[in-house]
DNA sequence: ACTCATTTGGAAAACGCTTTCCATTCTGAT
DNA sequence: ATCAGAATGGAAAGCGTTTTCCAAATGAGT
């Protein structure tokens, strides 16, 4: 009974590992994390009874020690849209086989929530960070900065990022699209944004439209707002309103393509022909907006490319690779289908 | 220039708040995280210094020294599908604002890689563990008893959890289903499933379909099994093969929801009346089959309100008010649309 | 003014690893 | 056999907190 009595449930230390295969705890520690430093009997003797005993490392200890902890905080608006939880799952594709975890944060489109869970993530002491969107509270971006944690935005082109960066341009995006309709023979554009969410974005995206039409020298487009719980494909109703207070309007482009959908069913309803009295397009893609009919013309971004990319240069980052303010600028596609 | 260097990016350590507001290291942590064991004079000024200096407290030396780490592990197959990225929403929704951080692993539907996930929660010290479905390797079962850390299996009904669990029964729902078509007259059922994914899921959908038929003294239905990528509603072709080899098929059931509205299209393509030749159901929903003409009618389950329930399991435990071992059974909606 | 109980703040010992030296023990070339 | 140099294992000092346990200071009751 000489033996020390150990709590309930304690997990076995690396002490214990060590005395077991009759090393030291130094030795056993370099089995695990550096096993070049040990010879191959030592190491095979000394991992197998750390299994043979269910020996898992404590890494807040681990942590502690290296100043490594091979944790990635990510920040998304909200896993309930497909949008961003493809992105997360890109980031996950590259980040876990490289024995990187995720520690996810939803920030609700706020950016002081933002800067909260920034916060919380440099308490974590995370290796490195992803955000969505390319704004943030000048606190979060003070906190960052003098953190010097490697960060990644992600989503947006953004050629002056925190740090580094990766995305799409929505001006661009918006721009194409509107010399898309035009070109198509479209004059009168209206626009519908959601307001209270992803603002900055909703507003690139009408800047681009904007900006085709200036080209064309049209009319800049007509810009509606509705509050549209995202993902649900309600609003799409106010397509009756734009006809009736702007009846000339021969394209409506919604930002988002849930909505779009929802104002496709709605126009049918209303015997609005679509395309032929007024087109419909739309940003974002699933697998909807190819089985409605008609089928919604849209963009599509490249959203868990976004993901896998920011997490490769977050990766290439931490292997000391990269020269420090990298920006990837991914593009876009027009998926072009009956509705304009 | 007696001062310590402090070396580039250092952050702030709680010993240095504590010179700056002189007094001991001791007091700055307990103004933090103990805030009643000190006066409040000493408390304001003490917090006072430290966002002035921009302390952020190391949480990997807290939680080593206090055993406590308010982190959650979260497993789920993929986040690349909406239903498991709403549980997931759900469970952050509740514990997020609890104060705990949610760290996620993806196990791709293979029991291995989610011990492997465990294993690293496990070295994380996670304060519980969210798992995804009923099926666990053994050595999983094993880590996890031994460990005594709080889980909550999600997604199943499943009455002898390995600690706690939260879901609905996927045999319950087959039945509802199966019944519900039986009693619109049908008497020939099929059933799609899912091969290599998910497959004791599917396995129970088609027990709870076969139960509904042996009431009714019908033939079993019969099975097929595609090889669909979820999400992507490719496979839904099969429909033709079915009335093909078995053209008195009245009623076809489809695990998956996105299969079965990629089915609906195809119907139509081969001109099938839906539901007049065959009626068509599934699994799951979402807008899109609500969108579809004719709707699908399916089976509907509370996804959110799983990971939310889940999610306040694991709190009560935590704060140990719940005796071990709890099951709650959620329960899951017919939604009856044209399709069947 | 004098106890006694109660706050309030501090010293020191964990928490379980990694890392930086150092001291051995092997190699194989002379 | 001898010796440099590499390979191998260990001792000790952190890493930045929390958690006892104690001492000093404060306040209430006589």
């Amino acid at each position: 009974m000489s033996q020390p009595v150990s709590p309930i449930n304690s997990p076995v230390r690396l002490q214990e590992v060590a005395q077991a295969a009759g090393v030291s705890a130094v030795t056993v520690s370099r089995c695990i994390s550096n096993p070049d430093r040990v010879s191959r009997k030592t190491r095979e003797h000394v991992l197998a009874i750390a299994a043979e005993l269910g020996y898992i490392p404590n890494r807040q200890a681990s942590s502690l020690a290296s100043a490594r902890t091979r944790v990635i905080g990510v920040v998304v608006p909200t896993s309930a849209n497909p949008i961003h939880s493809m992105v997360m799952q890109g980031a996950a594709d590259v980040l876990e086989p490289a024995g990187y975890q995720i520690l996810l944060g939803h920030s609700h489109f706020s950016v002081d929530a933002e800067c909260d869970l920034v916060r919380t993530f440099l308490g974590h002491r995370v290796d490195g960070i992803l955000l969505t969107g390319k704004d943030h509270s000048p606190d979060c971006v003070d906190l960052l900065r003098r953190s010097g944690t490697p960060v990644v935005e992600m989503f947006d082109y953004n050629p002056e990022p925190l740090d580094m960066s990766v995305g799409s341009s929505n001006v661009d995006a918006g721009a194409a699209l509107g010399r898309y309709l035009i070109g198509k023979g479209r004059r009168h554009l209206a626009f519908v944004g959601h307001i209270g969410l992803d603002d900055s974005r909703m507003a690139d995206r009408l800047a681009g439209l904007r900006l085709a039409t200036e080209e064309a020298g049209l009319d800049a487009p007509v810009a509606y707002e509705i509050t549209a719980t995202p993902g649900t494909g309600q609003g799409g109703e106010i397509i009756g309103t734009i006809i009736r207070e702007h009846p000339q309007t021969d394209a409506v482009v919604f930002a988002g393509h849930y909505v779009a959908v929802g104002a496709i069913r709605h126009a049918l309803d209303l015997h609005l022909d679509i395309p032929g009295r007024v087109a419909i397009a739309g940003f974002g893609d699933s697998i909807v907006s190819g089985w409605i009919r008609p089928g919604l013309t849209t963009i599509r971004f490249p959203v868990r490319e976004t993901g896998m990319e920011a997490g490769r240069m977050l990766l290439a980052r931490l292997a000391g690779k990269t020269p420090s303010g990298r920006v990837t600028r991914l593009g876009f596609e027009i998926i072009s289908r009956e509705s304009a």
